[in-house]
DNA sequence: TTTATATCGGTATGTCAATAGCGATATTTT
DNA sequence: AAAATATCGCTATTGACATACCGATATAAA
């Protein structure tokens, strides 16, 4: 049941490193900015927050090798990272669902810099459908398998409503969509192959909730 | 560095394990809807996709006895789960930075769920400060230590950019507040005795787009 | 040139959670 | 009343990740 890496490949990312990778990468973009040429795991370690031996194997698992007493090469560990999360060339996506939240979302200009954007959005109330919300058209879920083949997209962002969840994602599976950003509190069931990662607020609001109350 | 339990409780719960619990309780809360008077942990597994030792385990833990060939009493169970989130008693909040981000957190309707509600919200922008969103009337940073500290609020929801992020936790924190839900892409500073649960996008989406960029 | 030191890179250990296996027990069926 | 079965609850085992340790090496200082 948990995200496995489908296929094995050659060099496998533990995922906890994967996560940790877009905290690296703005320390290591804030360093170049100020003119750092390399980069010491000890450094993004003290700036981070982060234990020493951590941020080290996680560098260094980039594949850029470093140098005694200097650290990794800036430039180089930069762009490493930035293609390990596959940040190096531009992904487009569809949203479906524009309520509160996929509004929220299209609005989103941090995007950038994980090189997403929004191609296009979809929602089934006719009220919403035809309006142009942050510079994107939103079209009727009708459109969506011929948009989704024809721009070949590959990612989803499901922001409807939890009853929405399941036909929406298989509406996103049966067009051909690789991977699902869902952001419904529904566990959604696809075939193999296709990855889903769940943004659940409840599920983080849950442990915030349990140490507040569990304090007295 | 790792999120500990501060205190060590009589039965500390594993923190995926409650992580997990507010998936049961959605489970758990339908099927008592449905009419069902006990829950099989096998049952609870099947619907949410999920192994049923893990399922079993997670639900023993809650405390409630569970009768074989029965499963555990529903309204009971049901009962432990909440209280052990700490949602059987509402939650004051307050939210800081009333962006697009806080704006839709302010529209949201799940919170009810969770006993969440949105006592008030702050935000540094003149232009903003005075309005009334979603029901929830916008104040000035300068009122947030009194009202904090008036209507007892634990929790703080940090919805501002990522430049105010530490600046406005160290506000949050001064005013008394025990809990902050980080949705900036900041690693916040913090005094023990202060949990921080983050809530980065970037890093959610890293693993999708490491896993979509990697399978060609 | 020699010595000192910071940093990398690999190996070993410890910890926590997921999984597996098995016995105990209440309910149902015969 | 006896047998079958589903489910709980406990105790290993496994695996993944974080942590600790130690040697190697390039730079800097003496």
């Amino acid at each position: 049941m948990n995200e496995k890496n489908q296929l094995a490949r050659p060099f496998a990312l533990p995922l906890p490193t994967i996560r940790r990778y877009p905290v690296y990468l703005r320390c290591i973009n804030e360093m170049i900015a100020a003119g750092e040429t390399h980069i010491s795991s000890a450094v993004v370690a003290e700036k981070l927050g982060l234990d020493s031996v951590l941020a080290r194997k996680d560098l260094a698992m980039a594949g850029v090798p470093g140098k005694p007493r200097r650290g990794y090469p800036a430039r180089e560990l930069q762009a490493a990272i930035t293609a390990a999360l596959g940040w190096d060339n531009s992904t487009d996506a569809v949203l479906v669902g524009v309520g509160s939240l996929g509004n929220a979302l299209l609005g989103y200009r941090g995007f950038e810099e994980q090189s997403l954007s929004i191609a296009a959005a979809f929602d089934a109330s006719p009220e919403i459908v035809g309006k142009t919300i942050h510079g994107v058209k939103v079209r009727p879920m009708g459109d969506l398998p011929r948009l989704v083949k024809r721009l070949n997209i590959r990612l989803g962002i499901l922001t409807v409503p939890n009853a929405a969840g399941q036909p929406c994602a298989d509406k996103l599976v049966a067009a051909g969509i690789r991977g699902i950003w869902n952001f419904t509190s529904v566990r959604l069931s696809v075939p193999d192959g296709v990855i889903v990662q769940n943004v659940d607020l409840a599920q983080s609001l849950a442990v915030l909730s349990h140490a507040i109350s569990a304090k007295r």
